[in-house]
RNA sequence: GCGGAUGUGGUGGAAUUGGUAGACACGCCAGAUUUAGGUUCUGGUGCCUUCGGGCGUGGGAGUUCAAGUCUCCCCAUCCGCACCA
């Protein structure tokens, strides 16, 4: 063999030979145990970033590994291709969405292909493909006619400079990041899917799947289900007019404070606030003003609390005390009833609106001390004995819950209700870039769907887009059906495509339907990989639609993804100088040299191209914003695919944060060298005899038991543990040990064989153009990836004496080997007379000894 | 603001079930080879030390024979918050 490795033949060859006999092509076949394997699909930006590499090499790992171990694997790749980016792309470059959309899949293709991911490409699809997003308006239409979607009024973020709605994201400390106007609150009609008629489901069957336990936590509170009361208030309207006006319905989980309640808020768009604010023109004003600022709930929870009392009171169910209705900018029209009873001894978003406001602030909850809690610097938000309420007095949480909506139902004021924060799931976008939602609408104000001969509604692809919008809205080509019909011109959120796209990989070939019985086949997806920061959205909708898709008869399965890897992000350092106009100018890391101290502690960096100094901005998320990014092209270029992944897979754990480094990224290469020569060098050596395990050696015999300890560890933690780094250090260790291992008789070679073959297969998912390679070196006609996975010989771990610590009082004082099946009694003894042991006992009572089999004594002496 | 996580040598990390803290790698130091530099190889490397040992896992308390790991409080950083994907 070449005693040289030279990457980049090596991945070409190895590349060319899995093409060449299809080696990923996934067959459904009902005799094999099958393993769908999926790694979340990227968005088409432009290129690959470091953060598609760790999530793709991740499930690449995994899929090459189930298929060592036997597996009818399929992994399958496709684009997310619609959002908001080509749309920016197209207003900068003056090129059309769909062209820089596919131009972007092609290079980005070709980039997946050169790190060797093992897909099955004939299933690839992008979701802004009229073939794919035509089953989804299909399905929408089926929703329609089950019920499951509707049409209301909801809140956007409004420009009223370029006159658009705004997602989130582009408004800027309440601006509008073009125009920089003040953003408004607007009200629109929308579509809706109803989510929460799943939200129990949806919150029962996380116990169902192995996610980590984080992100079920996050989607349980996300669901938010609680139980509380529904209640209302009598509204007696102030001064002159003085009309009957409905009672005010609140919802509280906390009726147990119900006695404490000293005022009631209304959103701004409440009926009750729109009444009063008429004739009103200050109280007007303020409705006004509440209506700026941005609809996300980080901006409306972080945001100055303001009120304006509207001169109603509200007659409290129970005592008949009227209190203040107030207009706050903090309640929302949308969330609940629009209305809240504020509690400011026992809540502290209401207290500091009392405190500011001048209102009363009660105590109704005792302290852990059964005394009146002291409310003068904050509110005491606990549960706790109820005090100052009357009949209610010296009742717990629960006994006061019941008994309080007991009273009120009595009083026909209240009935207990379970409540969810999960709120119905919005899909409409005034954007061009989605998937046309298949509604049309008639002369007389009809709102028909699409009938299947009407479909697909394909998107036009030739546009010219803008800063004012969507060009759809602009179209009538598009829009006007004649006969005074017209079509919907809002698109999907795009997370609509990514509620399903891995149920259409397993049959994103057929016309004639969304799905097919392949899908039973493949369906749930055996493990599924992606960031964290999808923890909710995205993989909350994907659970919902599995299930609407169950209901309609396309999947069997209840949920989509069985197994949940979520991965950490990749960050690096950042550099940047001060401009003149205050601003940051930041420099790639490629770009910048660091200076060191004798530790090895970075203390300055200079930009390479003029020496003059950076300043070190810290270490940050890889992103455009900060220009920290590193291409992996040109790491692969540098190094080789196998190097890229062996380090993306060596330098942390797959859940957490992955910090680049250059030199941690040589040393990856360097170790697939030293692997290299290292199989070079042993089959320089000779020709290994037969393996005779029953007369080996002591060194042999210890390699071999190293050998067997490696392929238990590596196996655990690339299957069960996933943690890959660990896998990786125990191949090292054995390396090293074949390293120092110099025996080239025929027995020993044997042995060495033993250890690099368990080598090569161990980080043949990991590396494996390499492994390929080496496989074929040491003279097997079969291809790495036909291999089985290696078994342990529990025979081979077998030791006759094991090393123990010994510990007094917790100290770690000698170390002793005993034989491996000593009991207890002649374990302590040995313990005990350990030198060491002797002179820290000696003139103390040894109280108590506690021996751990296996790991170590403790000697407890006073 | 609310929900979820993270914090261990100079650095990335390991310690899986409460049982030897620092595996493996990077960096650094010394030596060898080669030498234009790099590469490669060998050894050393938590901190302090009177060389007995002492200290040490963000900070503070607690439980235990034993705590990085369990409990409580605090600090810092990161992710998500429904129209970024």
């Amino acid at each position: 063999m070449d005693a040289q490795y030279k990457p980049h033949e090596i991945e070409r060859d190895a590349q060319q030979y899995w093409d060449k006999n299809q080696c990923f092509k996934a067959v459904e076949d009902a005799s094999r145990e099958k393993f769908y394997c999926l790694s979340m699909f990227p968005y088409p930006s432009g290129k690959l970033h470091m953060g598609h590499v760790r999530n793709y090499t991740i499930g690449d790992v995994v899929s090459r590994y189930q298929r060592m171990r036997g597996r009818n694997v399929m992994q399958p790749m496709g684009w997310d291709a619609f959002g908001m980016p080509a749309e920016n792309a197209a207003i900068q470059n003056r090129v059309p969405p769909a062209k820089w959309t596919y131009d972007n899949i092609d290079y980005m293709r070709t980039q997946l292909k050169a790190l060797g991911f093992a897909y099955d490409w004939s299933r690839e699809f992008a979701t802004c493909d009229t073939d794919y997003y035509r089953w989804e308006q299909w399905f929408f239409t089926k929703l329609v006619e089950k019920g499951l979607v509707y049409k209301k009024m909801s809140t956007v973020n409004w420009d009223p400079v370029d006159q658009t709605v705004l997602a989130n994201e582009q408004v800027i400390e309440g601006r509008g990041w073009r125009s920089g106007a003040l953003v408004e609150r607007k009200e629109i009609p929308l579509w809706f899917l109803k989510i929460t008629d799943y939200a129990d489901e949806l919150l029962v069957d996380l116990d169902n799947i192995d996610w980590p336990e984080q992100v079920k936590t996050m989607q349980r509170n996300w669901i938010g289900k609680s139980r509380g009361v529904e209640l209302s208030f009598d509204i007696r309207p102030q001064g002159t007019g003085g009309a009957a006006t409905e009672p005010l319905s609140v919802y509280t989980t906390r009726p147990d404070t119900l006695m404490g309640v000293t005022y009631v808020a209304v959103a701004a768009g409440h009926p009750l606030a729109r009444a009063a604010a008429e004739g009103n023109a200050e109280l007007a004003s303020f409705c006004a003003e509440c209506a700026r600022g941005g609809t996300s709930e980080a901006a409306l929870a972080t945001m100055e609390k303001k009120g304006m009392p509207t001169g109603h009171m509200a007659v409290h169910p129970l005592t008949g005390r009227e209190v203040p209705v107030y207009v706050a900018n903090f309640v929302l029209m949308e969330y609940g009833t629009g209305a809240v009873m504020a509690v400011p001894g026992h809540d502290q978003r209401d207290w500091e609106f009392a405190t500011k406001y001048g209102l009363p602030i009660e105590a109704v909850i005792a302290d852990a001390d059964g005394e009146a809690p002291d409310l003068s610097a904050g509110a005491h938000d606990g549960y706790g004995t109820v005090i100052n309420s009357g009949e209610y007095d010296g009742l717990d949480f629960q006994a006061a819950f019941d008994a309080i909506a007991a009273r009120l139902a009595e009083l026909g004021r209240g009935e207990v209700k379970t409540n969810f924060r999960l709120r119905d799931w919005g899909v409409a976008r005034q954007r061009y870039w989605g998937a046309p939602i298949p509604i049309k609408y008639g002369p007389e104000g009809q709102t028909v769907p699409l009938s299947d001969d009407e479909l697909p509604v394909a998107l036009p692809m030739e546009v010219t887009v803008d800063a004012s919008g969507s060009p759809l809205k602009r179209m009538p080509a598009f829009s006007d059906l004649g006969d005074g019909w017209v079509r919907e011109t809002d698109t999907f959120d795009t997370f609509m495509e990514s509620s399903w796209y891995f149920a259409r990989f397993c049959c994103a070939d057929n016309q004639d339907a969304m799905l097919d019985e392949r899908a039973d086949y493949w369906l749930p997806v055996d493990l599924y990989i992606g960031g964290i920061e999808h923890a909710i959205l995205h993989l909350l909708y994907a659970r919902f639609f599995t299930k609407l898709m169950r209901d309609f008869g396309l999947v069997k399965t209840d949920e989509p993804f069985q197994r949940l890897l979520t991965q950490g992000m990749v960050i690096a350092e950042t550099f940047y100088r001060e401009t003149e106009n205050g601003g940051k100018e930041w420099f790639n890391p490629a770009d910048v040299e660091v200076k060191r101290d004798d530790k090895g502690r970075p203390i300055s960096a200079v930009l390479a191209r003029d020496g003059q100094p950076v300043v070190m901005g810290g270490i940050e998320k890889m992103s455009k914003s900060k220009n920290n990014g590193v291409d992996p092209q040109s790491m692969i270029d540098r190094f080789g695919a196998d190097t890229v992944r062996l380090f993306m897979m060596f330098a942390a754990p797959p859940e957490q944060s992955l910090e680049w480094s250059d030199s941690g990224v040589e040393g990856a290469s360097r170790f697939l060298k030293r692997l290299w020569r290292l199989a070079a060098e042993h089959l320089e050596a000779g020709q290994p005899g037969p393996l005779d395990v029953d007369s080996l050696s002591e060194p042999q015999r210890e390699l071999r038991r190293k050998t067997h300890e490696t392929i238990k560890k590596a196996s655990d933690d690339i299957g069960r543990r996933t943690t890959f780094n660990t896998a990786i250090a125990a191949v090292m260790e054995l390396s090293n040990a074949l390293g120092k291992f110099d025996d080239t008789s025929a027995r020993g070679l044997a042995v060495s064989r033993e250890a690099i073959e368990a080598c090569v297969l161990l980080l043949a998912p990991i590396t494996p153009h390499a492994c390929h390679a080496l496989w074929n070196n040491l003279g097997h006609d079969e291809p790495a990836i036909d291999a089985t996975w290696p078994l342990v010989d529990e025979a081979a771990l077998a030791r006759d004496t094991i090393e123990l610590v010994v510990q007094v009082n917790g100290k770690l004082r000698a170390r002793i080997e005993v034989a491996a099946d000593a009991d207890k009694a002649s374990v302590e003894a040995q313990a005990l007379a350990a030198e060491n042991v002797q002179r820290h006992t000696e003139d103390k009572a040894v109280r108590k000894v506690i021996v751990v089999p296996g790991k170590l004594v403790n000697i407890v002496v006073a």
